[in-house]
DNA sequence: CGGGCGTCGGTGATAAAGTCACCGAGCGAG
DNA sequence: CTCGCTCGGTGACTTTATCACCGACGCCCG
């Protein structure tokens, strides 16, 4: 399409708030997390762009000539492609392909939005943690997360997550060791998931 | 582009969660509001599709071949168009318009999106309040809407509404009647909405 | 006009969730 | 070992949510 895939360290913040956008990002390894932070300094995770897909922040941008409105982290080392705005806008006029993808990755954006909406609007807390738990530890039976990451997902406060961990390993489904959790029953953390 | 604009009237139930997805939708006049409903019956709205505006909800049904995960009411009558996929496909190739006015459809889905989950996870409840109370407004000094309608706009419970709104009422920011806020202080509203 | 009835909103009691502050335990660096 | 930092546990408190109930209002109809 463009430019070469660069490399970029975790832990890079590609992105933040207020910032102008630079071009388009298209992923190819890696993990990037995007965020919200409030005034308070308390943060919430939006979603995550896997590789293959486009971060889609960098879409609204482009297209409507925005300024960013979150913040964009390098969760591990990245590999990435940044594509100009005019070759982005060409490629979805000529290329079929192009297009799927882009439209692929708004469709999944779409969906994690709502999920988050639905997870903090109508969900209790317990089925919100099982739930992130569950994402995090992707079919395995650990997360290495601290209290405060699992409060980002979770949009609600380390304290909260603290004692619900300790609620949920007191009942058998965890077993709380230091900046990870093992997930001793996923069957009735997601029972619990569904069920709310 | 293809097929006739055809009126809808108010009240009338676009689609629900779970229906297979039809066609495109593309909003000619009116208010169609799109909203999410929990098992035990909460209803939060995600976000209004305004006049010249695509509704989304179907764009991710078409593109993902899923069903609709989301409940459109119309809230006014309607003057909508319906376009097959293989239409809406081929104008999104061919068709430069069509493009630029889905884009920036995807791009104010996205930016209500964010506000939504700034509003739910990181907003204290009298500001959600307020910005509801202004967003409905519209600039106007009053907003027609039930206390549940409100409880839908913000997330929250009834009840939760009705004393928010009476101590609004005690500081002399509002004025309560039967179906009707009115705005006395949008000033002092706004400023609320602001800082939280 | 005067009931009957459904929606709307006020309110008390209680539970859940979030906030704040503090402290001790674990871990790594020097 | 000790310093210093992050991590997590916990008590006390506030805010928000939930549940249940009831009176007020509006409307239709006899």
């Amino acid at each position: 399409m463009s430019g070469a895939p660069r490399p970029i360290p975790a832990g890079t913040v590609l992105f933040r708030a207020g910032d102008p956008c630079r071009g388009f990002v298209l992923l190819h390894e890696g993990s990037l997390r995007v965020t919200l932070t409030a005034a308070n300094g308390r943060e919430v995770v939006l979603y995550r762009v896997a590789p293959g897909e486009v971060c889609l922040q960098t879409f609204s941008c482009l297209v409507e000539g925005r300024d960013y409105s979150a913040r964009g982290l390098a969760e591990t080392d990245l590999l990435a492609e940044v594509i100009p705005s005019a070759d982005f806008h060409r490629a979805m006029a000529d290329d079929e392909a192009f297009r799927a993808r882009v439209f692929g990755a708004v469709a999944q954006r779409f969906a994690d939005f709502e999920r988050l909406v639905e997870d903090v609007a109508l969900t209790g807390f317990p089925a919100r943690l099982a739930r992130a738990l569950l994402r995090l530890a992707r079919g395995g039976n650990s997360v290495r997360a601290t209290h405060e990451q699992l409060a980002g997902e979770t949009a609600s406060g380390r304290a909260v997550v603290s004692r619900q961990l300790a609620r949920f390993a007191e009942e058998g489904l965890v077993e709380t060791l230091r900046g990870e959790i093992r997930l001793c029953d996923p069957g009735a953390l997601a029972r619990l998931a569904r069920d709310g």
